[in-house]
DNA sequence: TTCATTTAAACTATAATGTACTAAAATATC
DNA sequence: GATATTTTAGTACATTATAGTTTAAATGAA
């Protein structure tokens, strides 16, 4: 550790404050939805915005995604990316504050619904979100655009379905990412070709009388993979 | 303008500094290099270090980065991409300070090579880099990762490559990106599939007797494919 | 000059893969 | 048994990947 007074030229810098928001998708019987909510307090209070927060001086920027992700959803460990720093000088009108912006994809079932209430926060579904403050719109437009090139090149989608899972189903969640529509006997024969889902002796019934068999993803499989080489590509 | 005590909660935020490091590649004779200099005043004063400033009050990061970019190499207009946020708390020992990295492709023949040594600064070879300051060896190994994935779904390569380039010299450049050696009747058929070269009249005989025919990237032709959804892999 | 050499460039054949579509069997529900 | 959806099988066709062969252009050595 050196001397602080090293640090001077530090000391005097610019103060730019730092925040995160945080882009929560999740996946409800067909529909791409995302997680807003009523702000309460100044500045722009009463307007629709992401949930997010200033960066505190003992954690890092994803540590303060968690931390927010926790508070308004009652979830730990779930799958968060960073998305790009937001930094436009005027982006927002009462402060200089940049934005790291980070994208969360959840179990939409498995969200804490008392929390989710209880701090005014809501799911839209994609087509619905309605007007929210300063650049938020914008992030979630790009968010967007990662997640469709993610969900190609990544087996991250599964990230938004139960752990236990059904192909219909897996492939209404990319049809809902992408907006189109796909050939089930080419997406089932390519995405069984990988060798990466476990087939389990249960079905769910829930959309049809037949049932469709449970998957579950075998993340150990497809990390091993992944380290040498492999390339998921849906 | 919303009144500043709307702004309180803002002003009482903790100082987190915001500075932004440049990640920058450049292409000479077969060999990826790096743009490093040498720290001429504390903090870290005397070790390697990428280019890279604090983030002015009245500038965006990639602003700040242009401005960087432009101090030690004398050049505009040069690819810019954000490559990701460092934010761990002690990954400055001194203060709490958070970088956006980003990292920048230039045309290694452009630079002005008066405005490098005043600087301090210097090429490397990939390989060659040495320890640097912070995290900043990270930051490479990351942006090395990015470019190599960019660079297979984006035309950026050409970003490397004077104007007019050969197709065995941008052969040469993915070589030297993803360490690997291409069939060269491949790579040509792909490329040229593709109707984004503007053959030229002219050869480069610097490598060859033969003489190897100069093309052009087509920037113009590529923007419109892309909007109506051209996906460019090489 | 002729010829061997080198690199670039074009052409070609075959295998592998992706895409679209047809058919039908399986499985539960009503 | 009628019905709806899931699942398997298979096939024709287009596209792409991979690799073998040939031609072309320039150069320097014999």
């Amino acid at each position: 550790m050196k001397a602080l007074e090293n640090y001077l030229p530090y000391i005097e810098q610019p103060k730019i404050l730092v925040a995160t928001d945080c882009i929560v998708f999740g996946f409800d019987e067909g529909i791409l939805k995302l997680l807003v909510f009523r702000r309460r307090i100044d500045p722009f209070k009463g307007e629709w915005s992401l949930i997010g927060s200033f960066v505190n001086e003992e954690e890092s920027v994803p540590d303060a995604a968690r931390r927010v992700l926790l508070q308004f959803t009652g979830l730990e460990n779930i799958f968060l990316e960073e998305l790009k720093a937001y930094s436009d000088v005027d982006r927002d009108s009462g402060a200089r504050c940049i934005s790291i912006a980070q994208y969360a994809l959840i179990r939409i079932n498995d969200y804490d619904r008392e929390q989710v209430e209880l701090h005014g926060a809501k799911w839209f579904a994609l087509e619905d979100v309605p007007h929210l403050v300063l650049d938020h719109n914008t992030m979630i437009a790009d968010a967007l655009d990662r997640l469709r090139q993610k969900t190609t090149h990544k087996p991250i989608g599964f990230e938004l379905l139960p752990e236990k899972f059904t192909i219909p189903q897996l492939q209404s969640l990319y049809e809902a990412i992408h907006q189109t529509k796909l050939d089930d006997r080419n997406f089932r024969k390519k995405l069984l070709s990988f060798d990466l889902l476990i087939k389990l002796n249960e079905k769910d019934k829930s959309t049809s009388k037949k049932g469709a068999f449970l998957y579950r993803f075998d993340y150990d499989k497809y990390k091993k993979l992944e380290e040498s080489g492999f390339n998921f590509v849906l």
